[in-house]
This record gives C-alpha cells, structure tokens and sequence, in this order.
DNA sequence: TTGCGTGCAAAGGTTTTGCATGGCA
DNA sequence: TGCCATGCAAAACCTTTGCACGCAA
C-alpha cells in the first residue's frame, strides 16, 4: 500500500495497468501482459513488466498468486479493496488448467479451520490439486 | 501408490531416503538434499535427488509442495504407505509447522469438490496454507 | 547379462540484474 | 535538467533432459 512508490506516471505504466485491468477477475502472468502488448503494437519490455509488477503489489494493485509448478507466478488486479471476491484455486494435474474456485462453500471451508483448527487460511496460496472433470473421463496418460 | 515404480533399490535411493526421514516433519528442497549428502561424503548428483523426489511423490512416500516464491519446491516425507490413514495438511506460514489434518469435515470437502466441481481432490499434493493458532496470537513477523 | 539408475553437462523456462539510453516532471 | 524508467542482453535460478557409463538384480 505505498503509494509513494509511484514517481512517474510512464506510458509503459498505463498500458501494463490497461492489460491488467482489463483482465479483472482472471489472473495472468507476466509474460502474457508483454505478449499481449506486443500483439496491440505498444510492446513493453519483459523486464519492466516484471518491474511493475512488482511496484503494483507493493501499491496493492495486484495481487500475487503463489506460483504454480510448471508455470510462473500469477497476478491479479485488485481494483478497489474488497473489489475482488475472496476465491481459491484448483489446478488439475493432469492436464494443468488452473481454476479459479468462486463459490460459497469456501466460506464454510475457512469457517471450519478457523473455529475447528485455528487456522487462517490464506487464499493466495493454498491451492487444491486434484484431476478436473475432463481429464477425470480420459484414461489417466498423465506422466 | 505406485510401489511398482521401485526397481532397484540403489544406494543413492536408501541415502536420499535417509536425509528425508532424518528431516521428518520439515520440508526439504531438493537442492538441500544434494548439499546435505556432498556434506556428509556420500555426494549424490543433483538430477538423481530430482529424479527419485518425483517417483517417491509418486509413490506417496513424499509430498511436494507449491513452490514458494523466492526458492523452488520443497517436499516433505509423508511416512510409509498406510502408515498414516488419508489426512490433508496443513503448513503455518509463519512457524513452518506441517499440521496433519485428521478431521471429518475432509470428507465433506472432498465430496463437494467431486459433486459441485468434479473435482477429485489429491490429499498428498493439496495443502493448506495458513497461520496456526500459536502463530496467531504473535505478531505476524513472517516475511 | 540386462536394462534401469547415475552423473555430468547442456538445455529450458522464468525472473532478475547491469548498463547505457530515453523520457517524465 | 535531474532522475527515474526503460530496453536489451546477459546472468541467475531452478529443474529437466540427453547420453554414455555403472551397477543392482
């Protein structure tokens, strides 16, 4: 949350808020943000991109997503507080997709560790693993 | 589970085996692993500690972590086959500790995510990431 | 003896860093 | 104009892979 981080308000700053913005509500990385402004023709480096991302979590812009394997970090917009709906993550290791989980039970989830075990869960990290509904049809060719 | 994955029974298998019972209740990278035995004169090349980190995960001797950002991923033994009956775990944040997860309500989560998600949940790779109720009464002075 | 296991080094992918140049305030 | 920001490439990091040799069964 230090807004004092931020000196200049640089073109290449807006277009990566642009991206990220427009991506509210799914999470993306940040090779995806410098391929996706190289792709509007207003390329920006990868190393800035990085940079910024780490500027805008310290500003609490994004947010960071514990990284999953066989992939980088991923971010998220963070809009205004309280704009993004609390929600956890799924990720099939079979096939790899990752799935953004939104829906109340996970509420009953925190609720039990907390009052069962006293243990705040932290949604940024915990990530369930498991076979999604596709791949759980297939036979399982994973590995 | 996949006990056929065994085939030989190498010495490098039974030293790499060693440092991860000795580390029982922590977590261990695999880089560390490769440190630990140069240290100790039995030297173990850092491609076999990943190659038999993935097939004791596969045979459920070792449970891997999601990476943390800033290291790479980090496993911890998980005790014989049917040494333990199914848990989930839990990992403080702050203090490190793995929590084993003996509860009912996991069977309810399980289901949720099979009936609501068709999701089925894998309890060795799934993790859950919170603050524990000692940690919770300190100041958080993680990170 | 057979074929899996091992070690080395090289490759792969992601993120960080150094340094000269560019551009915002 | 003074600094911070940028871009490129190289480095750093972690992990995987290729290949020839070694060793358990």
């Amino acid at each position: 949350m230090l807004m004092s981080a931020v000196r200049y308000n640089t073109n290449q700053r807006k277009l990566i808020l642009a991206v990220i913005e427009r991506n509210r509500g799914r999470h993306i990385t940040a090779e995806e943000v410098h391929l996706e402004l190289i792709r509007e023709g207003s390329p920006v480096g990868k190393a800035t991109v990085y940079r910024h991302f780490e500027r805008l979590e310290k500003e609490g812009l994004l947010i960071r997503y514990a990284p999953v394997e066989g992939a980088g970090a991923c971010w998220e917009y963070a809009g205004e507080p309280g704009e993004v709906p609390a929600h956890y993550h799924m990720k099939c290791e079979s096939c790899g997709k990752l799935f953004c989980l939104d829906c109340t039970f996970l509420d009953t989830i925190s609720n039990h560790f907390s009052e069962h075990h006293k243990f705040d869960l932290n949604r940024f990290r915990t990530v369930f693993y498991g076979i999604c509904s596709e791949c759980r049809g297939k036979d399982k060719d994973e590995n």
